[in-house]
DNA sequence: GTGTTTGCAAAGTGTTTGCAATTTA
DNA sequence: TAAATTGCAAACACTTTGCAAACAC
């Protein structure tokens, strides 16, 4: 008995209509992603990471689809980049607007949501340009040994 | 003896010290990229738009050699990392308590200073974590045409 | 002299792309 | 069948590294 009863009569139910509203035809390769991404609770991966996953569920999809299929989600609005990193790209399931804790020991993200912090008073922007985001980030290390 | 006098008589007063405080020895190559650091008001660079500008004041360092440098200055507290981009790498001089403007457009880092903005509310941290940093971009596109 | 630093080229990491083959509607 | 999608392998951008030659003290 597995604790995914309740999916396994539609595995895709709903998935398939997301991913039909964002206009991406539901692939065998975006509902297994799909799937791992959506279903359960908020998550945030890296490329590299969604693809070992996908794969131990022996779904064969190739790294390149991977990264494809990461941005198309973001361009859709399934997901959202998050920049901790100046080498891999995270995404971030959780649309939201939260912050993050950043373990820089394991690489691992946190969601803080957004009525345990305050930031106030935004300053002027620069002549000209429009602000698109506020990114804040508590950079931790775990020093767990 | 101070070191006061930034004129052209003794052009790496200073900052010959700077390094030897640093453990470093004061090459050709890590002078000339100090001084277009630390001379100067606060700036923020990638190691290849460091790399160019050594380049055009007719100075032969190699690019493995800025980026080297880079991570040394940065070790020894002369240098900060600012992560804004998944892609590349950029420095800041300024080692005070600040945040950060990214142009997602022009790629261009601009100083918000703390009194300008406030974060106040910080969430309890992970288990058995300690905070390191907290980071705080804005980011803004600057679409000007 | 002796240990440090440099430059080169090669290797490494993460990511994107061109295109033929496959799949979807 | 027409258009979208995939996988591969090659290309890419950025960064690091091994090692012999050059340099600082």
């Amino acid at each position: 008995m597995t604790s995914m009863d309740m999916n396994s009569e539609r595995p895709y139910a709903g998935i398939i209509e997301r991913l039909k509203e964002a206009g991406l035809r539901p692939t065998r390769q975006r509902l297994a992603l799909a799937r791992i991404l959506f279903d359960g609770p908020d998550r945030h991966v890296t490329a590299e990471a969604l693809h070992s996953e996908v794969m131990e569920a022996n779904i064969r999809v190739s790294l390149a689809t991977v990264y494809n299929t990461l941005h198309q989600f973001t361009r859709s609005g399934l997901l959202r980049e998050v920049v901790v990193d100046s080498g891999r790209a995270y995404f971030d399931t959780n649309m939201s607007d939260h912050h993050h804790f950043f373990d820089e020991d394991n690489g691992r993200l946190t969601d803080i949501a957004p009525d345990d912090i305050t930031l106030s008073g935004v300053p002027t922007l620069p002549e000209g340009s429009k602000l698109s985001r506020v990114d804040v980030v508590l950079r931790v290390s775990s020093a767990d040994k």
